[in-house]
DNA sequence: TGTATGACCCTAA
DNA sequence: ATTAGGGCCATAC
């Protein structure tokens, strides 16, 4: 049964604190889905009380008929994105990443 | 049993 | 930036 698969899915992404966003690859990683692809079917057949606006795509581009929508309640969450993209650099939810911050990259 | 579809992801040209 | 192709997993017909 694929149902724990399913609540498992769903814990994860309740579990993405505001103002930050997660891509559907890393919510099947953390979840231990086999496929990204079962985020976005669970997301659209029992995402409704979930924060289904938190979740996009790995470009950082939300799902095609639903980016107006998120794009607008992000904002509200305080999450700034561009017309079409959002930074994911930046608001990227890292679930306990041990990166110090201290690493001499130069991205921005 | 096989094909088609979907709130996906990656690489290449 | 855009298109094309392959891989991915579960459902529906």
């Amino acid at each position: 049964m694929d149902d724990e698969l399913h609540e498992r899915i769903r814990a994860v992404i309740t579990d993405v604190p505001v103002g930050t966003v997660a891509t559907y690859g890393d919510i099947a990683a953390l979840s231990g889905a086999p496929s990204p692809r079962m985020v976005g079917r669970v997301l659209a057949e029992d995402g409704h009380d979930l924060p289904w606006h938190r979740i996009l795509r790995a470009n950082g581009t939300p799902a095609p008929h639903l980016a107006h929508e998120q794009l607008a309640r992000l904002r509200t969450e305080g999450v700034l994105a561009d017309e079409q993209r959002v930074n994911l650099r930046k608001y990227r939810w890292q679930a306990a990443t041990d990166d110090t911050g201290d690493g001499p990259e130069g991205l921005f």
